[in-house]
DNA sequence: TGGCCCTAGATATAGACAGCATGTC
DNA sequence: CTATATCTAGGGCCA
């Protein structure tokens, strides 16, 4: 089908496709077409990766939000709003830059994620808006009106509908959505999966399912000396004295084409890419050479650890690793200069197939089995997953075709390679909507935005989910349902009349802020604990588990006596409670950890709120780590320097930066909980979240408030004796060049924002005294050695 | 006695969304 | 219960 041929398209769109070069759909797309998706009909088109998808979506966006103009045509200008849904915040970015094209004709485009809103006004002024799952979740929660005037909504990567986590926010959203917006279009677009054919039925859609590509993909497996193909053929390709991968890396460097290998965790990662950074390394151009330098010397930059040092000499000499580790910049840096061709080898986690467009000529899967502590050790990973991998072998127009080979090292194990991934299709999605942790929140939310009102009614509601209609158990949903409303009910945050549901104050607060109903109890039975320590009450040690506390009005009371600011909770004591929280990702409890961590405990045992598990209990250990949780928060808080965190907690920039951005939403949660129940620990808690959101002491907290001046600076400048707001206003200005080693720019910068009479730099010279000597580190790391020293 | 190499045993294991109000070195 | 790469301690060897 040619793109002229579409109907329901507004005036000018096919003309721009044209103009785009895209004059014929592909098959897929084409079929998604004649199935109506341009008219108004729902669909799931469940197809590979770059076969087209966004071009399905874009179609049916833009024909959704156009108007019959009453004479056959179709034109912009309507009210209706297309709604995108992306699963990952760094692809929101990237779909939105997709569709700022269609800016041409008038039409705007939003984005809103967690941590990023595009500014413009309102994002109902939008034509199209891209956001996650649980940003669409949220906006419904905190009743955003535009909601009602969507016409269409496009859900990326359906098939995530299976993840334990995150998939039921997206099935519960879809089918809010539906329930809520009467006519509303939904267009599914899923990786090619075993049940396609469900997602069609529980969405009444019409159904697209197809294996067909744009260019060619060859899969296949190494083994010996030789590529076996899925089409039979074989390769010659030897080892030689090096590894499998290095062999395939430099027979696919050969054809100056890079390869993608993904490996199971973080050390084979980056061990991987030290080993590849060999092969590569030889094979570069001087002009190469000297461009990677540069990106090596921008990952540095980034972060002072160990982690970026490591990538910073593999990109060097031509080669990356990717995980979850990786601080943002790191990440972006290593994917932008692979896709620019001068990293040749990137070795990943599985964060890399699902992120970002990454393609590369060759992919090359080398462990198949990932540890699973749950399930007792080596489990093979999912066939979607592998799947998924191999579809980012492959650039559309730049590559002939794309290759994706596991590797074998025996030859029952090629032939169980073939079985398992070659040939076997993916294994049906499931719906894990009937696990507590997911009804909880959901059902917390159906009843706090008054979307039901009584307990047949989220019956109803959930009936309408993939769950119910995938299952062949429905007593299950109710009876999970059922548990959920006694928790809620138990812990304040909904109250039963009958059949009737009514969220409380506190319940809607939650639902709001977006916390698990388990987090928010968790977090009021903390600062109960600590008021009644505070108050001379109960001695803290037997606060009772979170269902069990008493109503508000009782704590007031005790209250009222005279406040003794001393015993605040403490950051550790906070920093602890929201690490316990079920929305807070654990850090590993490694060998000797129990140890050094139960001392802790008992150290700082009066800091600890709530009560203490017995050592021998099964939570103690969760306990535990919890508190190596905090502690990592408590020293990022007192200036202890990014890479003797890493070093001493081995985690990489990334986690840190990922613990401080979770403690500081979740202690933003406790100060709003705290206000809403009127316990007196919002103060404290909003220090402790300031002190963990600038990684400084108590004394910078001012300072570091300024824009343009952070840990580093602030301690800086307090050490050469500015110490305040006021301070830096009428501060000596070489003094402040010195703190900022002398950029003049950087200076003058700080002092405008500050609000310095005069902030020119003209004629200033640094104070050596402010000025850190850059052999010894920076100021306040240095001081920060002897006061943390003691714990390592 | 000290340095080096080798081997056997021990060790550790992927990912990432949300609120709110503005900005690191 | 399953695997595997890396790290670490300890032994053997040599100067």
């Amino acid at each position: 089908m040619r793109v002229a041929d579409v109907p329901g398209l507004p005036t000018g769109v096919a003309e721009y496709f044209e103009g785009e070069g895209i004059e014929e759909l592909y098959p897929p797309q084409g079929e998604a077409v004649e199935k109506g998706v341009t008219e108004g009909a729902n669909l799931v088109a469940s197809v590979p990766t770059a076969s087209g998808k966004t071009l399905v979506a874009q179609l049916a966006m833009l024909s959704a939000i156009a108007e019959d103009d009453g004479d056959g045509g179709f034109e912009f200008g309507g009210d209706g709003t297309a709604l995108y849904i992306v699963p990952l915040r760094a692809l929101a970015g990237e779909k939105a830059a997709e569709f700022e094209a269609f800016e041409r004709f008038g039409l705007s485009v939003g984005v809103s994620t967690g941590n990023y809103e595009s500014d413009g006004s309102r994002l109902s002024d939008n034509d199209i808006v891209v956001a996650t799952s649980e940003k669409v979740d949220s906006l419904v929660r905190n009743g955003a009106g535009w909601i009602d005037d969507l016409s269409c909504v496009v859900a990326d990567e359906v098939h995530l509908v299976d993840d334990d986590h995150r998939g039921p926010t997206l099935e519960v959203t879809l089918a809010k959505l539906r329930q809520r917006v009467s006519d509303l279009q939904v267009v599914a677009l899923s990786a090619t999966i075993g049940n396609a054919d469900e997602l069609a039925d529980w969405l009444d859609a019409e159904l697209v399912d197809s294996d067909w590509r744009p260019i060619d993909l060859r899969t296949g497996v190494h083994y010996g000396e030789a590529l076996h193909y899925d089409d039979g053929t074989q390769a010659e390709l030897s080892v030689g004295s090096g590894s499998q991968t290095a062999a395939v890396v430099a027979d696919t460097l050969k054809d100056e084409g890079s390869t993608l290998v993904f490996v199971n965790s973080r050390r084979n990662a980056e061990a991987s890419a030290r080993r590849l950074s060999d092969v590569t390394g030889g094979t570069l151009s001087p002009d190469e050479r000297e461009r990677l330098a540069d990106v090596a010397e921008e990952i540095r930059g980034v972060s002072d650890t160990e982690t970026s040092d490591d990538l910073a000499d593999a990109v060097a000499k031509g080669a990356a690793f990717h995980h979850a580790g990786l601080a943002r910049e790191h990440r972006e840096l290593v994917e932008e200069a692979f896709r620019d061709r001068l990293v040749k080898v990137v070795s990943a986690t599985p964060t890399l197939a699902a992120g970002v467009n990454t393609p590369s000529r060759r992919v090359v899967v080398r462990d198949w089995q990932r540890y699973d502590g749950t399930a007792g050790g080596m489990q093979p990973l999912d066939v979607l997953e592998v799947h998924q991998m191999f579809g980012r072998a492959g650039r559309p127009g730049l590559d002939p075709y794309g290759e994706a080979v596991l590797l074998a090292n025996s030859h029952d194990e090629l032939e169980e390679l073939f079985d398992r991934y070659v040939y076997a299709d993916p294994e049906p999605v499931r719906s894990k909507l009937a696990a507590e942790p997911a009804l909880r929140t959901h059902v917390l939310a159906a009843i706090a935005t008054g979307f039901t009102t009584t307990e047949d009614n989220l019956h109803e509601f959930l009936g309408e989910t993939l769950y119910a209609t995938q299952t062949d158990d429905p007593g299950r949903l109710k009876s999970v349902t059922r548990d959920v409303l006694v928790y809620l009910d138990r812990n304040g945050f909904v109250e039963r009349d009958g059949g009737a549901l009514r969220a409380t104050a506190t319940g809607h607060l939650v639902s709001q802020l977006y916390v698990d109903p388990m987090s928010a109890a968790t977090i009021i039975d903390g600062l109960r604990d600590a008021a009644r320590a505070a108050s001379g009450g109960a001695d803290g040690t037997d606060s009772g588990e979170p269902e069990g506390f008493q109503p508000a009005s009782e704590m007031r009371a005790e209250n009222d006596l005279p406040e003794d600011a001393s015993v605040d909770p403490s950051p550790l004591g906070l920093y602890h409670l929201v690490s316990r929280t079920p929305d807070m990702y654990e850090l590993y409890l490694r060998s000797g950890d129990r140890e050094q961590y139960t001392e802790l405990a008992y150290e700082r045992e009066d800091e600890l709120l709530g009560s203490t598990p017995r050592e021998e209990a099964a939570e103690f250990e969760d306990w535990l780590s919890a508190l190596k949780t905090a502690k990592l928060m408590e020293d990022w808080a007192s200036e202890l320097d990014e890479d003797r965190i890493a070093e001493r907690y081995d985690v990489g920039p990334g986690d840190i930066r990922g613990k401080v951005e979770t403690a500081e939403w979740l202690l933003n949660a406790a100060e709003r909980l705290a206000g809403e129940l009127d316990v007196a620990a919002a103060t404290a808690v909003r220090e402790a979240r300031k002190r963990v959101e600038y990684g400084v002491r108590e004394e910078l907290l001012d300072l570091a408030g300024v824009r343009d001046v952070g840990r580093k600076r602030a301690r800086r400048l307090f050490n050469a004796g500015v110490e305040t707001r006021a301070d830096l206003r009428n501060a000596d200005k070489s003094l402040v060049l010195g703190a900022v080693r002398g950029r003049e720019a950087t200076a003058e910068r700080i002092l405008e924002n500050v609000g310095h009479p005069d902030p020119g730099m003209d004629g200033v010279d640094a104070d050596a005294d402010a000025t850190p000597d850059p052999d010894s580190g920076s100021a306040g790391a240095s001081e920060n050695q002897a006061n943390l020293g003691d714990f390592s």
